[in-house]
This record gives C-alpha cells, sequence and structure tokens, in this order.
DNA sequence: CTTGACCTTAGAGTGAACTCCAATCTTAGA
DNA sequence: TCTAAGATTGGAGTTCACTCTAAGGTCAAG
C-alpha cells in the first residue's frame, strides 16, 4: 500500500507518516523506485500507535514499546511492565476518575447555567469548583 | 499574597504565573512597587484553571470562560453552554470510555507479559490491539 | 512525449504551554 | 550602607507533534 492509500486509510496526514517515520516509529519498506511500501505489519503497528496515543502515550513511549519487540522476552518483561504499563494504568486509573468528577461538576455548572443563574449562584459555582480543585490537586 | 507565596501554594513556577498574565488569563493587582499581589478572588480563579486543565481545557478556552464573568447572564448562557461545556462534556464522555478500555487492554497485555509469553502470544496480543483501535478510532 | 498527479527529500515554520536569560529595581537583614 | 534574596521586564529558547515549502524524481493517460 503507497503512502497515501495508508494515510487514507488510518486517518493520518501524509507529513505525519513521514514524520513518524523519521522518529522510527512506523519504518515502511521501499519499492525499487523509492515510493514507500506499507505492509500488514505496519498497519498492526499503525493500529497500536493509534491506541496507544489516544489513552496518553507520548510518541517517545509508543517508540520504547514498540522496540520492545525487537527484545528477548525476559528483557520485555522488565521493561515493559516496570517501566512503562504499571505507570501508565496508574495514570489512566487517575485521570478517569479525574475526568468523571469532571464531567459532574460540568453538568452541575451547565444546570446553573441554564437557570439563568449564573451571578446568582456564584457561591454554589465556587464551591463546586473548589470540591473539583481538592480532586484534581491529586 | 507575592508572586513566590502564591507559585509555592499551588504549584506552579513563577513563570507559569507571569505567562499566564501576559495570556490575560489571571491578572493580579499590584503594589505600589510594582510587586504582584495576589488575592482572594486570584485563589477562587487559580482554582479554576487548575481544575479546568485538569480535565484538558485548554487555556484559549479558559479564558473563554473567566471573560464569561464580565458579561451578561442572558450572553453567558448562549456562549458557555453551546459552544464549551457540551462540547467538552462529549469529550471527556468518550475520552473516559477510551481510557477505561485502554487501562483494560495495558492489565491484559501485562498479564500476557508476566506469563513470559509477549512472544508466544502475539496473537492474542494483536487481538487485544485490534478491539482497541476499533474502540479508539471513533 | 507532455501534462499533471503523485512521490521523494531536507529543512524551515507553527502553536501550545511553558522555561530560561539578562539586565535592572526593591527590600529586608547584618 | 552594603549585600543578597527576590521582584521586575522584554525577549529568546524549548519541547512536542506536527505542518508546510521548495525543488526535484516517477508514472499513467491522452
Amino acid at each position: 500500500m503507497n503512502i497515501s492509500q495508508f494515510s487514507k486509510k488510518y486517518g493520518l496526514s501524509l507529513d505525519t507518516l513521514r514524520f513518524y517515520e523519521k522518529c522510527e516509529i512506523l519504518i515502511p519498506d521501499r519499492l525499487t523506485n523509492g515510493y514507500r511500501n506499507y505492509q500488514d505489519i505496519h498497519e498492526q503497528k499503525i493500529k497500536l500507535i493509534i491506541c496507544l496515543k489516544s489513552i496518553g502515550f507520548t510518541l517517545e513511549e509508543i517508540k520504547q514499546l514498540i522496540e520492545l519487540e525487537t527484545k528477548p522476552p525476559s528483557e520485555q518483561c522488565n521493561i515493559i511492565s516496570n517501566q512503562l504499563i504499571d505507570k501508565k494504568i496508574e495514570i489512566i486509573s487517575q485521570q478517569i476518575k479525574l475526568l468523571e468528577y469532571g464531567k459532574d461538576t460540568l453538568h452541575d455548572v451547565k444546570k446553573y447555567i441554564k437557570d439563568n443563574s449564573f451571578v446568582k449562584n456564584q457561591e454554589k459555582i465556587k464551591e463546586m469548583i473548589a470540591n473539583l480543585y481538592n480532586f484534581a490537586k491529586n
């Protein structure tokens, strides 16, 4: 698959794909004319990249995870479980709690605004914000 | 409260506070000597800023929300509920779902790695990633 | 065999959110 | 009064993740 087909299929710009190659995150094969050639393995990888990005991994972290493939299983185990996954699970759990609390607060704020009482209920809103702040500051 | 006390109290660097002032997000009062003077109102505001940032608002969006205070309630209602809050609630809900699915996937991945079977179970992992991808692509 | 769509590269530019630097002013304490 | 800590400013630099530009190579259709 050439770059523009791959780009369309996965909703990433040509530049982004070239950028990922430069970062050594996704290196396609090449045809004899020098054109990039994306294969099944690259489809697997780009899916993983999209997933990890969507749950908050940086490109650097994704690169580390992807490079594990080339290491022996024993090493994989150390690096992956200690340095990345556990930490990420923890961060994600925290983030979920925060977002849930934030969502509830936004609903409350909206309700108070809908009642056209944003100014009148400044105190109530301040209180909600204070709660959310306590929640957000860890 | 001067800038360094305020900085310590809210865990933001001096530069960040000065930056927020330049962006017109948080403008403290000034003492006669020109030093910044943060008051109660600024404590309220910085708490709100920290909350909103933690649930994914950009500084630009935060600025818009904060500027609402100076507008009449009818206008507040339109701007705030239509343009920002609803959209944000939607995005946050999506993000929560994604993070929950992502967390589960990370747990699965970890389990397979702990069993020292990362290479052996490539297929299983591929399948998990494919599921997560379908979930992430919206 | 030309045209135009598509591919290549290196390298510069962008926007968000800081972060750092240099030069200067203010103030509290020995 | 001197000194050191801490305040001020303008402006430059950084990091991340792209995004754009320019100059040129490749290829299929008419």
